[in-house]
DNA sequence: TCAGTATATTATGATAATATAATATAAAAA
DNA sequence: TTTTTATATTATATTATCATAATATACTGA
């Protein structure tokens, strides 16, 4: 245990990422993004959600660093980026999806 | 793994509770009771937020049944409820608080 | 180049979250 | 019983988030 391990900062930042969990559709989009990189169009009709929403919501996450892309002709490609994340995703997983 | 990981009822109960952690003051308060149990008044000052905010703050976790209660004299301890709660906190502590 | 497919952007109205101030209740102590 | 301390509630204005529609861009293949 550090000095100081309650310090606003640090709060700050990470409920700055939970906010991006924080979402039926984005939290659905992760846990797909978890198993696999996938496209938009796959991720649209996957979480049965609207293109712009999706686009959006990718694109949010992709700004915060959590998500990563790659164009593969006319598709793009996300994937998650950040490992913290995956570790979360990984512990919300085996605490809410046992 | 289950016939269904993905489900979206489940990705929207629990990115509802991630809501509660998702802003800096409740994930603070969080943090400071995932410690010890502690009083409104205390919890007022650790976080440097107004008395109206921390109580709205934690009332409403409560009533999501992440928090329960317990009145000692004029001072109310609010501690941690959820267990699940509890090991995502530990998570996130082992995680971004290395 | 044109049509088609995939993705991104912009705009907008609706709803929700936030901080803050003011007031109310509850218990204890004087 | 009045005052003080601790907590809760209500009201409100501001800001943020959301869903959706409309439009734009980017790439491919005919």
């Amino acid at each position: 245990m550090s000095e100081n391990d309650f310090d606003f900062e640090r709060c700050e930042e990470v409920a700055n990422l939970l906010k991006s969990l924080a979402h039926p559709t984005r939290l659905m989009l992760l846990c797909l993004l978890v198993e696999k990189p996938r496209t938009v169009s796959e991720l649209t009709e996957l979480t049965q959600s609207s293109q712009s929403g999706v686009s959006q919501f990718l694109n949010r996450m992709k700004l915060q660093g959590i998500l990563e892309t790659e164009r593969e002709a006319q598709k793009v490609i996300y994937r998650i980026a950040d490992p913290n994340i995956l570790k979360l995703m990984q512990s919300l997983h085996s605490i809410y999806c046992p």
